[in-house]
DNA sequence: GTCTATAATTCGATAGAC
DNA sequence: GTCTATCGAATTATAGAC
């Protein structure tokens, strides 16, 4: 059933982020589901084509999402607001597979594993437009745009950290304070 | 020789790098090293011993210079300010081994990696204290602590994505553009 | 869908000769 | 320090009975 199956993949994400995706043995994965080994394969074709849809699900969801954003045509200031706003809807919503994306992406085969990585430089370059058009257009102060990007995506990448302990009805409150740190930093106002 | 030792650990690290600590295995280490499998034991007791070493190593390095900007005495901003010299400094050092912090200490045996992320627990605590500190004397805004905390060190800990793309002479400039985004954020001064 | 049994491979590590 | 040879354990995955 869709019950048994969700159940998997929540066990199975849960003991890649505790263990890595290498650390995790199909017999961990049994027994945390209280089944055989063998069972394991009615849910996945194997172990790697799970890792791979996970990785390639969420890569077309942020995808997505900053296509939608820039696509708005809203001011470059606004964008990276609604940017912010992605990051939290997504770590909520799908908190393990967001973490996973940092690392895990090692383990794929090496087709898969180049293709993940282009996808991901594309994704880089969006941002790094985004915050150049900003730039150029006065809407936030000039730097080195490739150092803004990675400072930027840095600071969303372990949101995760705190989604997990912090209740989702923080969501709002949280997407402020990243929001005024991203914008303003730590100086007074 | 130490010459080999040291040809031997700047590949180990690599490979860990490139595969992560399970996904390198000690055959791939002797064909980077043009040696056989048994010759990597007159260098490392084991490969466990080696992740040991390497993580633990930093993590005092951390430590010690954390401990002694606090016990300067300067300013809390300037605190923060030496704060992010230390991790350009340190990354610049050892590059490789300040990327293996983020993750591979999973792949430690069980009580030495509650002992390493109750080493890392407490250096963050440092870290949040210093903030703190900042905000209580008006040298910083007000916000959540903890949250800056994270937001902080995250995007620190991505320093070693430039470290090996850019010439270490661009180390100042590079300092420099952290310091402004941590303090100051995107927004125009 | 569930199990037992096992194939086929790969892993870290060691023994022992040179 | 270097090699050959190999051990014992662990790995993913499958075959086939129920």
């Amino acid at each position: 059933m869709t019950d048994r199956h969700q159940l998997f993949e929540e066990k199975a994400l849960g003991l890649i982020l505790e263990k890595g995706f290498r650390g995790m043995t199909m017999r961990d994965l049994a027994a945390s589901m209280d089944c055989d080994v063998a069972n394991i394969y009615n849910y996945i074709p194997s172990k790697q084509a799970f890792l791979h849809d996970q990785l390639f699900g969420m890569s077309t969801r942020f995808h997505q999402g900053i296509d939608e954003i820039v696509k708005s045509g809203l001011p470059s200031s606004e964008q990276i607001k609604a940017l912010i706003q992605l990051y939290v809807r997504l770590t909520v919503e799908f908190p393990k597979q967001v973490a996973l994306l940092s690392n895990e992406w090692r383990h794929l085969e090496a087709s898969d594993r180049s293709m993940f990585l282009d996808e991901r430089m594309r994704y880089e370059k969006k941002v790094k437009t985004m915050l150049s058009t900003g730039m150029r257009k006065g809407e936030i102060r000039q730097m080195n745009a490739q150092v803004a990007t990675h400072l930027v995506l840095s600071a969303l990448r372990w949101l995760f950290m705190h989604i997990d302990s912090n209740p989702v009805k923080n969501r709002i409150r949280l997407e402020r304070e990243i929001m005024s740190f991203v914008l303003t930093g730590l100086a007074l106002t």
